[in-house]
DNA sequence: AATCAATATTAGTATAAGCTAACTTTTGGG
DNA sequence: CCCAAAAGTTAGCTTATACTAATATTGATT
C-alpha cells in the first residue's frame, strides 16, 4: 500500500503523526476515567457537576462526553444518576493514574517543581510509550 | 471570579486542563510550521502535496489548515503557489524545532532508542514547559 | 503549442469538543 | 411535605480537523 513516491523519512514522519492523532482521541477518555476513579475513591461518587468543575468545562459538555464514553463502553450512567466505571474503564483509569504518577515523579526527580510537574505531566502522560515509561522508572530507581 | 464552592485542588486541576486544551490548539500549527521550515530548507519549497504526504493526511485537509494558519498570520500562500512562513511563523518554527530536538535528545540520553524517541518527542514536545525543558537541557549537559 | 498528468481548490459531509440558554428532575431545608 | 435551588438534560450553535469526490489550474513532454 505504501506509496513508492515517498521517502522512508516521509513515511516515518506520517506514521508518527498518525500516532499523535490517535493519542488525541483517547486523551480525553483517559482524563475522564482517571478523574471519575479519583472522585469515587475520595467522595464515594462521581457527579456530573463535579466533573464539570474539576475539568473546567460546562455541565453540557460533560454530558456529551459521558454519552460518548458510555457508547465506547468505559462508563455506565443512567439519567439523573451518578456515573460509574465499567471494568474496562477501571482498567484504563488504573493505567492512566499509574502513568500519570510515574511521569510526575520523574519530572520532580529531575528537579522540576511540583506545580510545574503536575501541569506538564497532565499533557505529557498521553504521549509516553511503554519504552519511555520504563526508562523513567529506571531513572527513579537509580535515584 | 473563582467559585467559592470549589476546592483549591479542583481549581488547580481545572487550570491544568485548560492549559492542555489550549496547547492542543497550537499543536497543529507548530507541527505545520516546523515541517514547512524543514521542507523549504531541504528542497527550496513547501508544496501542499508534500505537506500532505509528510503529515499523512489528504491535500484537502492541508488546504483547510493552511487557510487557518494564514488567517492566524503564520504563513502566506497564494492560490496554486508554494507556501511560505511569515516572520512570526519562522519564529514559531525555530522554537518548535529547538524544543523538539531537545526532547528527542533527552529521551535518547535517557536510553530510549532513536525510533521511539522520535515518535514520543512528536507528542511530548507540545506539552513541555520552559522550566522542564531547561531541566532536560541540564541533564544533557551533565551527561 | 497542445494535451495530459500532477497539483491545488472547492463543495459537501462527519465527528469531536466546546459553548449558551431553556428545560426537567431530584433533593434537602423550612 | 412542598417548593426552591441544585443537578442533569436537551436543543441549537461554533470551530477544528478529518474525509471523498468533483473541479480547476499549472506545467512538463511530446
Amino acid at each position: 500500500m505504501s506509496d513508492q513516491r515517498l521517502s522512508a523519512e516521509a513515511r516515518r514522519h506520517a506514521a508518527r503523526f498518525q500516532r499523535v492523532r490517535d493519542a488525541h482521541q483517547t486523551e480525553l477518555a483517559e482524563d475522564y476515567v482517571e478523574l471519575i476513579a479519583k472522585l469515587i475513591e475520595e467522595t464515594g461518587e462521581a457527579r456530573l457537576v463535579d466533573l464539570a468543575d474539576w475539568l473546567g468545562v460546562t455541565k453540557a459538555t460533560v454530558n456529551n462526553t459521558i454519552q460518548r464514553l458510555q457508547r465506547d463502553g468505559l462508563v455506565t450512567s443512567k439519567p439523573y444518576r451518578s456515573i460509574f466505571l465499567t471494568a474496562e474503564g477501571e482498567a484504563l483509569a488504573r493505567m492512566s493514574r499509574e502513568r500519570h504518577r510515574t511521569v510526575r515523579d520523574f519530572l520532580i526527580a529531575l528537579g522540576v517543581d511540583p506545580q510545574t510537574a503536575d501541569a506538564d505531566a497532565e499533557g505529557i502522560e498521553h504521549h509516553v510509550s511503554q519504552v519511555t515509561l520504563d526508562k523513567f522508572k529506571e531513572f527513579l530507581e537509580r535515584k
